[in-house]
DNA sequence: TTCACTATTTGACATAGGTCAAAGGATACC
DNA sequence: GGTATCCTTTGACCTATGTCAAATAGTGAA
């Protein structure tokens, strides 16, 4: 999925105002397990993902990871509340596989919202996107047991199991990962 | 908290913007434990609290209600994916207290998003912040016991306890009823 | 006031999933 | 190609919180 087929498909932004938004972003070639941003540091830019998976998480006080989200192919990927309020990141951000991204700068990200409309109600459709899937697995981890969430987690990033590894997804789902090692075992014996 | 004050803390509105603004939205009164959308039903309007408090619900399977998110003075309510993509909500919107609203409707909404490039902001900006507030709440709900669970909700809605049944806040903190008595019982016994 | 109904508290017991520890597997580096 | 490191699986045991049931306290209507 390509960033300018990305926006088009959103909102119908003239040519002239496609080439000039696409023109604020920088091509970014990251390797696998590159981290893009550490903890308390600012998060100066907002990447769409080109091709890669990368993924978000904080340090418990016991010095375990555990992932916030995952940004797949196709989507927009920051510790947004640092970028956009500029203030220090509560997480870090990094990628999982090699990967080619699109930045841009909170300045130049202000900049075209200042001057495209269009571009303003791109962020709105896009926040309010991801607000209800933040909502979704709000619902899956408050309610369910944990082979539901996992079952819910491959309905929202189906590739991912092959991709991450499993303590990244265990921590997401907010199991450890004995027990998503267990509910993989029942699934293979189930299947087999 | 009034809608207009609101309003101009967020986005440096003109007086003309805000007056025409202002004046798409409707007041409302409803009366104690007033339901305002059904699930399945459509939610047609987005409502600014001016006072009282309402709550987003949902039944699971068995029939028990589950809070999803409380909605105090000063914050627009909806059922937000049924309100954006006009689809069936899967939520009920109750207040529960005697409350003053605003309300607007989708296609007024949408008129002064298209007319006010500041609106598509304001727009922008809320949904933002909502993230936020949805994203701290999945990482209190995930990886939080039930104690601090509740103690993170009383910083979010600090006067939430009084003015709502125990059972309604239970199910927003995913826990039993059972479960948030003994925690409160601890905390008389232990401050008295 | 009293009655009826609803909300909250308390107790006894059950269980999903966590913790700890150790053993395999897979990978990568020299 | 061997060794060090990391990732995943498995087992035994434990605990926070759920379930069910009953008692008690609150609240509103007549």
């Amino acid at each position: 999925m390509n960033l300018t087929d990305f926006l088009k498909n959103i909102v119908p932004f003239s040519p002239e105002e496609l080439a000039d938004i696409t023109a604020h972003f920088e091509r970014e070639i990251v390797s696998k397990n590159q981290t893009l941003v550490k903890e308390e540091q600012v998060c100066t830019k907002l990447y769409f993902v080109e091709k890669g998976v990368g993924r978000s998480y904080y340090l418990k006080e016991d010095g375990k990871e555990v992932t916030q989200w995952f940004f797949m192919e196709g989507k927009f990927m920051s510790s947004i509340e640092s970028f956009f309020q500029q203030t220090p990141s509560l997480y870090y951000l990094e990628m999982l596989e090699e990967s080619v991204l699109y930045s841009i700068t909170r300045e130049n990200l202000d900049l075209l919202f200042a001057r495209y409309h269009n571009m303003e109600k791109l962020g709105r459709l896009l926040s309010t996107e991801m607000l209800t899937r933040v909502v979704n697995k709000l619902n899956a981890v408050q309610f369910q047991t944990a082979r539901e969430r996992y079952d819910y987690m491959l309905t929202e990033f189906p590739s991912i199991s092959s991709r991450v590894s499993l303590g990244s997804i265990a921590s997401y789902l907010g199991m450890t990962q004995e027990t998503l090692s267990r509910i993989r075992r029942a699934d293979t014996s189930k299947k087999s």
